[in-house]
DNA sequence: TTTATTGCGTAACGGTATAACGTGTGCAAT
DNA sequence: ATTGCACACGTTATACCGTTACGCAATAAA
């Protein structure tokens, strides 16, 4: 019930392989950081990576960090609600932290529409200082 | 009154350059398409263009585009106010308006208080259709 | 059976960004 | 004046990110 498990998607045995790397990371990774962690799986080429983290994506079990160019596992049990995503990304340790706000998502969609532009989807992305690490 | 000339800051011939080139263009240039509009000025590396562009970034006279990996003149009068920005960038003409919006500023500010989390900077990019390219 | 779709593997490539080196210039403090 | 420092600059090399193009194999649909 904390995870995608049972979304209903079945996986091919790559696409299976680069999410499980996903998950049990403890942030986001780079598609070649992946692909390394795979070889001994038979990847070879980064390619392979990027087509699995392309349907991963599409499925809504992965997000993609633009500010990071990396991928994380998405941590929601429901992320069928697109563009509402926010992630708090820590400078120190470099984890990622997801949240959802529904005033920002409808802020947004508020200010788009104010400038006549059609919606699709938001990247909101935070840079800081993590609560553990500024303990630290 | 509607430029960024005025903010006392000089630049080197470097960054005049690189200012030059994002201010008449008419979206956000890559790093690589700013080397080769300058190379009849001189450039021949991707690190003068990037020393010119951490500058500039630096100044606030130029953002970057985290999803495009791109940067763009800012066409604000004040963006001293930092991680207020948002983009809009439209998926068919590229072009990018910049707009703020002290709302969500203050909401972000808010959710990441909330989870702990000490917030630097933001980035927020929305991606969909402009007026212009919708009534075409 | 034929065709279309989808996933997979490989190689080569192009786009993005930085590291590491050294040079020159201006300027302040002796 | 010369030493020391900070800063911009130029060059080469390299690392990192992502795609194009090709072909093969398995499966599903007509």
């Amino acid at each position: 019930m904390t995870s995608h498990a049972q979304t209903g998607v079945d996986l091919t045995k790559n696409q299976t392989l680069v999410m499980g790397a996903l998950s049990s990371a403890d942030g986001p990774l780079s598609a070649y950081t992946i692909l390394d962690q795979l070889r001994d799986d038979g990847f070879r080429a980064p390619l392979q990576v990027y087509r699995a983290l392309d349907k991963l994506v599409e499925f809504g079990l992965v997000h993609r960090l633009e500010s990071l160019n990396a991928f994380v596992a998405c941590r929601h049990t429901e992320c069928g609600d697109r563009g509402q995503t926010i992630f708090l990304i820590c400078e120190t340790c470099g984890k990622a932290i997801e949240v959802t706000d529904k005033a920002i998502a409808r802020r947004l969609k508020t200010v788009a529409t104010g400038a006549l532009f059609a919606l699709q989807t938001a990247t909101v992305e935070l840079r800081g200082t993590c609560d553990a690490c500024r303990a630290a």
